[in-house]
This record gives structure tokens, sequence and C-alpha cells, in this order.
DNA sequence: AGCACGCCGACT
DNA sequence: GTCGGCGTGCTC
């Protein structure tokens, strides 16, 4: 007889314990998926077993008498002992339930034979590049990480290197390595549709059989025999995009986090986890004693102050292959424009220099991180405008195809809702409605009307979601059949065209006004990776950043390619204002559709957080604001914003689990709003 | 979250 | 009487 806690898999907050069970079959093991007798539930629940004791010592009395027995144990679906503790380190750290950390790991759906192939460019034949020859900087970071997977020594490297710089071949031998030693390995991306060549290479040189491909579109039942592949050992190398940071990999020796500074690496669902403390918590278990490499062009300001701190080692790959030269690059100040005369979103300086490249035979790439053609519709008789139903925000005018006509609807960008664009004032009845600010729809009409000799293309999200339109576009362009494409981030990252002799950044400025303290840092990772779209090929770059500050340190920096000095002013800046990497970021989000509810919820908190905070520490607590996005979806949002210097995480964590356990404990889990927290948010909405 | 229990009003 | 609607409370 064995005796077993167990977390039980259901989604209430009042059941966020252990529970302690009798198990007759001795087969069960910490990480058995387990079928329970729970309350007065005629049916049994599901449960993962978190610790395994041979006899009922140490077990309290009162539960002793009440002990039930485990009905049954799924030999199919089990947890390693790594990833049952990672799971719950991962409660402590992102402040959600065991259940909702343990589900991470879990292979989500069952064996259903929907088996469906979709539109991606995952999923198709890798190649092995014939091996150039490793560069002086490849050799030795090569060397550095091949030494600390033999010595099976917990390291983490971080490799900071520009676009071009061969990281890929380091994360290749070095997966090479570790399987040679027996170990399994992982390697993350940050999307898995748009990042083809670096899974096509990892196929190519491993066999498609060896390697998992996990991406979001798999069908639960691919999802499932993958993850059962895993399991089982019969594939130990992995790649995926940040939910793959969970896979059942066991004797886990390696994790690559490509393109390290990605938002995408933070999830957007509870728990609120970062893939890059996910993946260092499980290499540094005692099962696994792994080594981490991080890889960027532009690391973020946080990991590079872990690199600075000797955390991570610091790799530096400085030189291009073939040694071509960083692109020219040149800002242009729109507000000259403006006093020129020239309204128009193509700035002089820019449309000369797509004369110039077109001319040559060369093509252009136009960025803005903004879909849609204007940002906002608004009368001019009586201020009217148009704004979400359910959200509040401005809705984004979208023209379409019919160019013209008044074909043109509103768009939500949050929630999707549309409906037709207004052609005269809801309000007034006036005709005078206003289109402002522009997007790529607009870039797009302007590019047309500048260049009709030339082919133009948009590719946005919009345009993503019609089947098959990403592939196609993109092979129009790299084929040359399209001379000029526009887009937004979307086509910032990773894709490698020859011909692109000029790279327009039509607005820094977007990314740039986002209120949030990491708005430099996305500002610079955008201009940077856009500019490293240019002269790919063997022929310099040319790009061109259009802004109405030109003076922005980010703007600046990343125009002269100065990484260094940018992360210089901006840990200036980080530490002048305690934010990360000098202090944890508690952003608790309190959500309703009734209005009051959610507020009074954050009111409730914030007294009670005070309450518990030690004198000094109150100042580090921010009262309640009604969120950015205030109302999304007919929900009511408020949040409450905890700076938590470093080295009081534990103390901060425990005073807000203690309030949500005292919380659920009076309501008896039945509030009029939820609250979710989120440590260090990537975006304040 | 489930689910059963129990207290109350309505009806064959 | 006794059916069933829903508010209340408990879960090893």
């Amino acid at each position: 007889m064995k005796y077993v806690d167990v977390v039980i898999d259901n989604k209430s907050n009042s059941t966020d314990s252990f529970f302690t069970y009798k198990c007759d079959d001795d087969s069960v093991r910490v990480g058995s998926k387990v079928y329970l007798p729970f309350a007065r539930g005629k049916t049994l629940r599901e449960g993962y077993v978190v610790s395994v004791k041979d006899d009922a010592s140490g077990i309290d009395e009162e539960v002793l008498k009440k002990l039930r027995a485990v009905d049954s144990i799924d030999s199919e679906v089990s947890l390693t002992e790594e990833m049952v503790r990672t799971a719950v380190w991962m409660r402590g750290r992102y402040l959600c339930r065991y259940i909702d950390a343990i589900r991470c790991f879990t292979p989500s759906g069952s064996a259903a034979v929907r088996r469906e192939k979709q539109d991606s460019l995952a999923g198709e034949r890798g190649y092995a590049e014939p091996v150039e020859a490793l560069t002086d900087e490849q050799e030795e970071a090569v060397r550095q990480i091949d030494e600390a997977i033999e010595g099976r020594k917990n390291e983490r490297f971080l490799i900071h290197g520009v676009t071009g710089s061969g990281k890929t071949e380091i994360y290749i031998r070095a997966a090479k390595k570790a399987l040679g030693e027996g170990r399994g390995v992982i390697i993350l991306v940050p999307e898995i549709s748009l990042t083809g060549q670096i899974i096509e290479r990892f196929l190519g040189n491993f066999g498609e059989d060896s390697v998992a491909v996990l991406h979001s579109r798999l069908s639960a039942g691919e999802r499932y025999d993958q993850w059962k592949k895993i399991r089982d050992g019969k594939t130990r190398i992995v790649i995926g995009a940040r939910s793959a940071a969970f896979a059942p990999v066991e004797n886990l020796g390696l994790i690559v986090v490509d393109e390290e500074h990605e938002s995408t690496y933070k999830s957007d669902y509870t728990p609120k986890y970062d893939t890059v403390e996910v993946a260092v918590k499980r290499l540094q278990d005692k099962d696994s004693d792994g080594v981490l490499i991080l890889g960027s062009a532009t690391p973020s300001v946080v990991t590079f102050s872990r690199a600075k701190e000797g955390i991570y080692r610091l790799i530096e790959l400085k030189k291009r292959y073939n040694e071509v030269s960083l692109p020219k690059t040149e800002i242009v100040d729109m507000r000259d424009e403006l006093k020129e005369g020239n309204r128009s979103v193509i700035s002089r300086r820019l449309a000369e220099e797509m004369k110039r490249q077109l001319d040559a035979g060369r093509q252009v790439m136009l960025f803005l991180n903004r879909r849609g053609y204007s940002t906002f519709i608004s009368c001019r008789e009586c201020g009217y405008v148009a704004k979400c139903p359910t959200c509040g925000l401005s809705l984004t005018y979208h023209r379409g195809k019919g160019s013209g006509a008044q074909t043109g609807k509103l768009v939500c960008h949050y929630c999707g809702h549309e409906e037709p664009a207004p052609e005269v004032c809801p309000e007034c009845g006036s005709s005078y409605v206003r289109y402002f600010g522009s997007g790529t729809e607009k870039i797009e009409e302007t590019v047309r009307k500048l260049f009709p000799d030339n082919t133009a293309d948009r590719l946005d999200l919009d345009s993503v979601k019609k089947k098959g339109e990403l592939k196609r576009k993109l092979k129009d362009f790299e084929k040359g059949a399209t001379d000029i494409l526009i887009g937004t981030q979307l086509i910032a990252k990773g894709l490698d065209f020859k011909n692109v002799g000029l790279v327009g950044i039509v607005s820094a400025d977007v990314s740039l006004n986002i209120p949030d303290f990491r708005s430099p840092e996305r500002a610079f990772q955008l201009i940077t990776q856009a500019a490293g779209r240019a002269g790919r090929g063997s022929d310099e770059g040319h790009v061109i950043i259009q802004t109405y500050s030109p003076e922005h340190y980010a703007v600046q920096m990343a125009a002269e390619h100065d990484y260094a000095s940018f992360f210089e002013a901006e840990d200036k800046f980080r530490k002048f204002m305690m934010y990360p990497p000098y202090s944890d970021i508690f952003q608790i989000l309190f959500t309703s559709k009734n209005q009051a509810a959610a507020l009074a919820g954050a009111e409730k908190w914030h007294a009670r957080i005070s309450g518990l905070l030690p004198e000094d520490d109150r100042r580090n607590l921010f009262t309640p604001q009604e969120a950015y996005m205030s109302k999304i979806r007919d929900t009511y949002r408020y949040s409450l914003v905890i700076k938590c210097p470093k080295g009081k995480r534990r103390l901060y964590s425990d005073i807000v689990r203690r309030v949500r356990a005292e919380e659920t404990e009076e309501t008896r889990g039945k509030q009029d709003y939820i609250a979710v927290a989120d440590i260090n948010p990537y975006s304040f909405t």
C-alpha cells in the first residue's frame, strides 16, 4: 500500500492544494496520472501524483481518517519527477494553481483520429546545407558549449550575434553534441510559421523521423502522438514554439531559445510564464544539469544585464558571413517633411531612394507596425470618433479591395468586431467624416500611386488569415515577381531575401509611443530586425528610418547598430526608475462584466496587500487603475501594480497568495470578479 | 468546478 | 404528500 499526494484536475481556487489518497497499485510514481473519487462526485476525477510514501507516517490524523483510495492509474500518461518539480515551482513563481502549471506539461487531448494538415511553413522537407567552415568566433563558441555539455555542467550562454552571424550552425553543433552524450534537446523558436528555415536545417541535419516538430496548428491527436513519442524516448530532439519548453523530454541536456527577446516567449494565458525562466528551471533540476543557450541579435535588456552579471556566459559574434558589411542607415525627420509641405506618409528622401533601388533592379521592403488604412475616423463637425461598442477602443478603417468606392469597413483590432464604415456621421449626420493616421493599407495605396510601373504587395495579419496567402506572397517576393513588399513586424523577423537593397521603416514612432517602459527596447529591436532584412546578399544594403523623434536614443543607436550604447542608456533608465531587471513588476488584473465589482475587487486587494506589506514597502504598491484597455468585449478591467524590488519576490508573492486565499475563503470561491496575476507582463494591456 | 443536500413552494 | 428549483457547502 502506498500513500500519495495528488493535485486534482478542476479549476477552482478552493481546491488548489494536495490531497492524500491510499493506493494499492505499487506501480504508482510521482507524475502518474490517476483517476480518483472526489467529494460527493459520482464520476471519477483526474489527478496527478506529486509525492509517494510507503507508509502512513507523517500524515495528519484528521486526514488519515477520511483517506480514500486511488481508483486507477493511467499508465499511458505520466510526467517525470523533474516536470512535477518544475510545475510546483511555477505555481509559486507565476501565482497560478498547481493544476494550471501541471497542465502545461500534459498532452491536452487524446489520441483522436483528426489528421488534417494545415497551412503553415512548417512541415517542409528538410535540407542539410553544405557544411561551411566555421568562423573563429563560431569555433570558440562551439568549444565552450561542447565543454559544458560534456562536463554535464548546468551552464547558460547568451549568444549575442548580428543577423547572419551563423547562430543556427552553433545550435546544430550543440544539439549534435548533446544527443551524442545521450541527452535530450529542446529547440525553441518564436513563431513556427515564420521560422521555416531553422526547422528545415534541423530536419535536414537530424532526419525527419528523429525530430518532433510541435506547433499550434497540430490537431489534438497529432499533438498527443508527438507527446507520446517524446515521452517514450523515441524522439530525443524537439523543436517548437514556447509551449515546446514543456515537452516531456527526459534527461534534458540542452535547451536553445532562439531570438530570446521575442515577446511570444511570454505566455498570454494562465499561467503567464516566461519561457526562458522555465527553461532555466528545468535545466537546473538535479535530473537535468543541462545547458541553456539564448540567442539574439538584440538581447532583451533583462537578459543582457544578467550576462553582464555573469549569470549567462556572453558569446559575441561580430562577423557576418562572407564579411558582408552592415547596412547603411539614414534617419529622416518627418517634421521637416511637414514644414516643406509634404503630407505623404513617404518622405521625399525615401521615395527618391526607392526609385534609385528599383531602377537598379533591387527590391524594397517597407515596414509599418500598424494594419489597416487609417487608425481612426472622426467627424470634423461634432468630434465624434468611431469606437468599438464592446471594447471602447477606436476602430481602424480598412479599405479592402474595392479601390475608390466606399467599400470599407471599421475593424476593432482587439476583439475583431467589424461594421461598415459610415458615409455620414452617425451622431450629427454631417458628411464631414475624415480619416486620420495611416496603416499598411494606406502605404500600399500611396506606393502604388508613386510607383505605378512596379509591383507592390502587402503582408500583414489581414492577408495571412487567408489560407495559403502568406506562403504565396513570400514566394512571389523571393522570386522577384514583387518589387515592393509592405508589411507589419510580421515580415521583420528572420526572413532572408537576397535582393533587398532598401528597407524603409515608415514610422519608428508607432512602437516608441506605446505607454510601456519597454517601448524603447521594442523600438530598438524592431528597427534593428527590420534593418537586418537589407543587404542579405552580397551587396551593401540601405535603411531609411522615418520618425518625428529623430533624437530619441533608441532610434539613434539602432541607426548606428550600437547595441552596447543602447543597453547602457536603457540600463541607466531602468535602474533610475526601478524597472526590471532592478525589480519585478507584479500586475494583478481584475475583470468583471460589472464595472463596480471589478473596481471593488481591486480596491479590496489593494487594502489587504497594503496591510500585509512592511511599512517601507508600501510605496511600491500603486493605487488601482483602470487598465490601459479599460473594457474588452464588455468586460471591465482594472489593474493593480506592485513594483517588487530585487530580492523580495518571495515576500511579495506570499502576500499576494495569502490575499487570494483569504478572498476565496471568505467568498467561498464565488467572487463577482476574476483576479489574474501577471509577473513582469510584456505589455500593460 | 462539480455535485449532493436540504429547504421551500407548487401540483398530480 | 412528493417533485424539483436553486442556494449552500465540501472535497484527502
